[in-house]
DNA sequence: GGTTAGCCATGCATATTTGTATAGCAGATG
DNA sequence: CATCTGCTATACAAATATGCATGGCTAACC
């Protein structure tokens, strides 16, 4: 009869050969040697009555199943991390590792001066930063806070509503001086258009269906939002850009402002299960609070 | 310095020291003894450099850290649940277990055929139905599929909306004979009517504004939508009660139709890394085209 | 107040797990 | 074609974790 309930170090050793490739690999990342990992792998085998592994002399081969099964052994990988992560904390005191997840533009235009702040007034809490556009890693605890577009539902996650992030069509004087200021919407087909690669869910609902806003009319087309950026600030041509992080810049200047405008709903989010850890509280207010400043700064 | 990744075996003692409340309680429930338990809580506190316990001779009393901790461990717990679950499928065939979690009042009056008829034509399936009224579960692990009355927004879930379950006022034929069949929702305030205990968030959304229908008019006072039902079949008086569900029971007489009416926007919601799991996809779709008659039975 | 039942800590023998060393195999390289 | 590098599997010795027995402590109960 398999064991119902295998060792828990025992899935560590699964996720690391799924990660590293081989037993050897697996053995190296976790300071262990190749023989105890082989070990592992026949013993999870056992007790879960299921291949793992196909063995072979360049690796082990994970099977079907082995696929299946990894997401699982990462969720307990994020929820030891969170675990660790919340055991830095210190009653009374801030300090201890923070962990934010917030997407590229965020991360690299809006929270910097944040953080540093931050830091300046609490030296001792350690701020990990993961810069990622994708949204589901809040869950899954590879987060303790989030800075999201998109509203949160769940009855696990803290949130707080920051407001509408406000996006305008801009372009730089130069390209403007040499290119001429479009007056109207139309007459942004003739101009240089920056845009996306591939249109996801989100933006389609983002922009208005009678903007002439679609792939066909991009002059520059990339999902990188700062190489987007990067491009008006040189002057290739016209694209969107938050009202707030323009507003910083007097070369860049804004067209057709009623006639294009977006807003993004923007929240910040954390774990319920970090409430305890008073950094983290601290750090969620404090962000909270420069970004409700920021969305209505221009 | 403190090791920085301890073993994972380490926290599954934690979570049974936490739960079980003493060093010897634990060894009872994981198979092993008090010494070992013993050391690896002090491994633990080592390692994460944090007192977890004060020893005390009635067992071991956590600190706020261990309970600030305690979450995180679950998760773990919930993962490696879900993982043996998701082990016991087998490519190509139906096979293996599946855990649901619905509400009380579905759980009870309109699963059971459903996952009869499942059973009947995938015998090689075990059905495991947690019963609970929390909306938390899916996203810790703790089952594969849900029935919710929240749209899910989560994009690590798999959703199919259902449609919209009718709410309407109910009482036994029994109780309008003696009482008389209320002609007015203003009438209303003469009956015996069975409702909410104490109101929640959720609730408080359902009900439109204007009814009367509040705490003190409440002839019966349950939170537990069972003992409502009961109440209603045995002819207390008057209360919600899904429609499809009465209609099944000519004694059930709806009130007011016109009037009172409401309705539950429902949702089958699935783990996407169970999407591999081929007795889990059959019940997801299986349950939500059962329950989508249901919704539409009446 | 003695007795019982629960708990934790410690010393020591045992059992289990781990690491070391080695053999064998497949593929890349000169 | 020999050589080198990567990999896994196995036998054996060393290290480590476990269980057992015991002692000491508190609280409850007769």
């Amino acid at each position: 009869m398999a064991n119902p309930d295998p060792q828990w170090n025992l899935y560590r050793s699964f996720l690391a050969v799924m990660s590293e490739g081989s037993l050897s690999a697996a053995a190296r990342e976790l300071d262990m040697t190749q023989p105890s990992l082989g070990r592992h792998i026949r013993d999870l085998e056992a007790a879960l009555g299921v291949d793992l592994f196909t063995r072979s002399p360049q690796g082990l081969v994970p099977t079907d199943m082995a696929y299946a099964l990894q997401p699982h052994a990462q969720a307990m990988a994020a929820a030891t991390a969170a675990l660790r992560r919340a055991a830095t904390a210190q009653d009374g005191k801030t300090r201890g590792v923070v962990r934010i997840t917030a997407s590229e533009i965020i991360s690299v235009e809006v929270l910097p001066p944040m953080l540093a702040a931050f830091r300046k007034a609490q030296p001792e809490v350690v701020i990990e930063l993961s810069v990622s556009n994708q949204t589901e890693d809040l869950l899954r605890k590879d987060a303790d806070i989030a800075i999201r577009m998109a509203r949160p539902t769940q009855q696990a996650l803290v949130t707080r509503h920051i407001g509408r992030i406000e996006l305008g069509a801009y372009a730089h004087k130069r390209y403007l001086r040499s290119h001429g200021r479009p007056e109207t919407v139309e007459a942004l087909r003739e101009h240089s258009l920056i845009g996306f690669d591939r249109e996801t869910p989100y933006l389609r609902n983002l922009r208005p269906k009678d903007l002439p806003y679609t792939r066909e009319l991009f002059a520059l087309r990339t999902d990188n939002d700062l190489a987007a950026l990067a491009a008006i600030r040189a002057g290739y041509g016209i694209g969107f850009c938050q009202v707030p992080l323009a507003a910083r810049e007097p070369q860049l200047v804004r067209l057709l402002p009623e006639k294009l405008a977006l807003g993004m709903d923007t929240w910040v989010v954390m774990h319920e299960d970090m409430r305890r850890h008073l950094a983290v509280r601290k750090l969620f207010d404090h962000l909270a609070s420069a970004l409700i400043d920021y969305a209505n700064s221009p």
